[in-house]
DNA sequence: GCCAAAATTAACCATTTGGTTAAACTATAA
DNA sequence: TTATAGTTTAACCAAATGGTTAATTTTGGC
C-alpha cells in the first residue's frame, strides 16, 4: 500500500501504525514505513525523531485506553456484583473496538517488557483498581472470600482472549464444518457467560 | 544464567529457546543465545545453519502441540469432567514450556490466516474434538447442557490469557504495589480456578 | 602414538539498520 | 523578486548483526 496527496506526517503515522502492528517495534524497519509513505528515510526522522518517538507518536493513546479498562467505573453507590456487570459491558465494548490492538499491546509488552516497563507506570488514573474493589468487599463480607487476583484475572481472560484468538476459533471451526463467525451474537453469548461466571463467584 | 557440562546441541537449544522466548523471532540476538549457551557464534551456525533454522528446531512441534491441546484426550473410559482435568494440565503444562508460543501463534494466525488455515487442517488428529465430547455427554444427559462453543472459549481463555497477558500483570501489580510472588505458586491457584470453573458448569 | 574426523574458535565479511549531513527544493510573506 | 523558513532528498556513516572462513583443538578408532 502506497500513500500519497496526504500531509507527509499522517502519511507517517498510517505508514508506521501498519508496519508496527505488522512487525512490533523490534521488527519494523524505517526503510519499510519510508517506503509505503512514499518518502525518504531521513523525513521519518525530521519529523520524529527517532524510531521510538515515532512507535509513541502512533500509539499514543492506545496503551492508556488498554489499561484504563483496568480500572473499576467508579459508581459506587451500586453493589459490587454490579459495577461488574458495567466493567464486563466496558470491555466488550472496548474489545470490540480495538481487537487488533489488544492483541499488538500484549505481544509488544511481553516481547519488549523493559520498555514498556516505564510505559505502562507513566499510566496514571484516579479510578480504583478491581483488586482493591473487591478485598474492600470482602472485607465488608457484602460477597464471598476469594483471592482477588486469581478472580480478576479469570475476569479479563473470559473477556479478552474471545477477540484476541477470534481468528482461531474462526478457521478452527469452519474447517471441522461448525458453524461459528465473530458475529455480535455470540460475543453477546461470550459476555453472558462471563456474567454468569460473576454470578457464580458471587453466590 | 550461563550453562555447562551438557552436549553443545542441549546447550544451544536451551538458550536459544530462552533467548527467543524473552524477545521472539525478530528481537533475539544469535550473539546472546552463543553467550548463554557459553560457546561461539560460529558454533550456533556449525550446528544450525542459520537463525530460522534455529527457530524451526526449537519450536519444532510446538505448533502441533498446540493445537493438539485443542482436542480432548480421548480416553473415553473416564468421565468427561475428568477428561477435562487432563485437558486443563496438559494445557497449563504447555504453556508453561512455551509462555511465548501461544502470542506467538495467536499473533501469525491474525496476521497471515489462509498460511495458518492449511496449517491447521494439515495437523491430523484422531482424537476427538472437544464440541463433540460435549455435545455427546449432553445428549447422554450425563452433564447438564449448556453451549458447547461458549464453554470451550471460556475454558481456553481461562488458560491462555493469563500466560500471555502475564507480563502485563506482572508489571501492572509490582506498579501497584501488590504482591504477587512466586509464578509456579500463583500459575498453579489459576488452574485450580480452571478447575473449579469446569466443577462449576458440570454441577 | 598417529591420524582423520568432528568440534570449536578467532578473525573476518557483507549487509542491514537507525540515524546524520549538507545540499536542494518549495512555499510564502515582505 | 527575493529573503527566509520549512520541507525533502541523496549520499553517507557507524554500529550491529547474521553469517563465513580458515585455522586450531579435541576426540576416538586404529
Amino acid at each position: 500500500m502506497k500513500l500519497k496527496d496526504e500531509k507527509t506526517e499522517v502519511k507517517i503515522l498510517k505508514a508506521a501504525k501498519e508496519v508496527f502492528t505488522k512487525h512490533g517495534l523490534y521488527g519494523a524497519r524505517m526503510q519499510e514505513i519510508a517506503d509505503i509513505a512514499g518518502i525518504n528515510k531521513a523525513l521519518l526522522h525530521y519529523y520524529f525523531r527517532n524510531k521510538e518517538k515515532l512507535f509513541d507518536a502512533v500509539f499514543e493513546g492506545a496503551l492508556k485506553k488498554y489499561f484504563e479498562q483496568m480500572m473499576v467505573i467508579g459508581d459506587t453507590s451500586l453493589p459490587v456484583k454490579d459495577r461488574l456487570f458495567v466493567f464486563v459491558d466496558n470491555m466488550f465494548t472496548f474489545l470490540e473496538e480495538y481487537p487488533m490492538m489488544a492483541i499488538f499491546i500484549l505481544k509488544e509488552v511481553t516481547l519488549n517488557q523493559d520498555v514498556f516497563k516505564q510505559k505502562i507506570k507513566q499510566i496514571k488514573s484516579n479510578q480504583p483498581f478491581l483488586i482493591d474493589v473487591l478485598q474492600d468487599a470482602m472485607d465488608k463480607k457484602e460477597i464471598k472470600s476469594f483471592d482477588p487476583f486469581v478472580f480478576m484475572i479469570n475476569l479479563q481472560s473470559l473477556c479478552a482472549y474471545p477477540f484476541i484468538a477470534g481468528p482461531i476459533y474462526k478457521n478452527m471451526f469452519i474447517s471441522h464444518g461448525y458453524e461459528w463467525g465473530n458475529t455480535h451474537d455470540n460475543i453477546e453469548k461470550i459476555k453472558d457467560s462471563v456474567k454468569e461466571f460473576i454470578t457464580f463467584k458471587f453466590q
